[in-house]
RNA sequence: GGGGGAUUUCCCGAGCGGCCAAAGGGGGCAGACUGUAAAUCUGUUGUCACUGACUUCGGUGGUCCGAAUCCACCAUCCCCCA
């Protein structure tokens, strides 16, 4: 059977993804070819974040259809599983409106996932078990994950609690380990026959600093009056997580300075970026064989200079996907 | 004009005669990641011919077997009395 075609486009924050997303649309259609975007993005996906998730606007959406924007209250909580769930779902609409998909995002870890169609596994996470795993101490917890799970207690370093935690939560709430789960799940081929396209940086400083200018640009769109607004409703933990939002806190409770939070949200967007670039830099090395042949079930991937013009990005990203998803 | 304090590696900041290339934090760089991921966590960060050598703690010159640490002078900054 066919796979269904898809297309991707990825890269860290600020790298120009949304726009070259409606770009490419906007040029498939000139070419007879309907497209939809589907965001991939954990925060985009709440309604009034808007100016500090750097959403795009009706005005620049042109007409294109956007799923997976504006589909949650910031006081509802989104796992992975739920993010994935939706938007396999906004896949399928796609697939009845006959249009090719564009998943377009920078939340690595999700995008992954709906590519390749992970299997989770059936434990959600628990609370009331989580707090109680909390009081433990790191080396404790971690010693009783190896007793029960040595090949993830292995890969999950003592310190960091929250993995630890949920990989005992799985096999406290299933019986089974997170390793098995996991390899279960890496067996299973996609349904997907991606193009993926990864807009990165040359140059580092360079991205860094489109990620100020972009920030400063928040301030002056009025982030400040977004983040009050969202601050008078209670958040789930999810939306709470924010760059841009959190940084508030401390501002508005009169211990720091305007000028202070935007150095704040700076310094984080900067750090996020290069966390997403060690992301992309692996999914783009995991999908490639000896000699950089894609040899993934997924479909390749094509990186493109995110400091390119965009029409230049265009019709390398065109050239690229060619006659891929012609139905 | 007189008195006191400061100057440390990219930044903040500890050190106050040997165990100091110098704690800790930040930043940078590299990495991990399968149900809160814009999260969480790890490693590394003077140079080199790298289990050793070399250069560094405002500058110069001293004391000492040995100085970022003590002394003298100079420079810059801060505070107090004029």
């Amino acid at each position: 059977m066919k796979k269904q075609p898809i297309v991707c486009i990825s890269g860290p924050t600020a790298s120009g993804k949304s726009a070259l997303a409606v770009e490419l649309a906007l040029a498939l259609k000139k070419q007879g070819q309907h497209a939809e975007i589907i965001s991939c993005d954990s925060m985009q996906i709440y309604k009034g974040m808007d100016i500090g998730t750097g959403k795009v606007t009706e005005e620049e959406k042109q007409g294109v259809v956007h799923r997976m924007l504006d589909i949650l209250e910031p006081s509802e909580s989104c796992s992975l599983a739920d993010f994935a769930a939706l938007a396999h779902s906004a896949i399928d609409d796609c697939a009845k409106n006959r249009a090719l998909p564009i998943l377009c995002g920078g939340t690595g870890l999700y995008l992954d996932n709906i590519l390749y169609e992970t299997t989770l596994s059936d434990a959600p996470c628990d609370q009331a078990l989580r707090e109680e795993l909390e009081k433990e101490e790191n080396e404790a917890l971690h010693a009783r994950l190896a007793a029960v799970d040595p090949q993830s207690a292995q890969s999950v370093h003592p310190n960091n609690k929250k993995r630890v935690i949920r990989a005992l939560e799985i096999y406290l709430l299933t019986g089974q380990t997170k390793s098995a789960w996991d390899a279960r799940s890496r067996q299973k081929t996609s349904r997907y026959d991606a193009r993926r396209i990864y807009l990165l940086p040359d140059a580092r400083e360079v991205l860094y600093e489109k990620i100020n200018r972009r920030v400063q640009g928040m301030f002056d769109e009025g982030l400040e009056v977004e983040v009050r607004a969202l601050y008078e409703k209670q958040l789930s933990p999810t939306a709470a997580q924010a760059i841009g939002y959190k940084e508030f806190l401390p501002y508005f409770r009169g211990e720091c300075t305007l000028d202070a939070v935007k150095e704040e949200i700076m310094q984080a967007s900067r750090n996020y970026a290069k966390r997403q670039l060690t992301w992309f830099k692996k999914s783009i090395g995991d999908a490639c064989g000896e000699g950089g042949v894609p040899s993934n079930a997924v479909g390749g991937s094509l990186v493109i200079d995110c400091a390119l013009p965009r029409d230049e990005q265009l019709r390398l990203a065109l050239a690229y996907i060619g006659s891929h998803g012609q139905q």
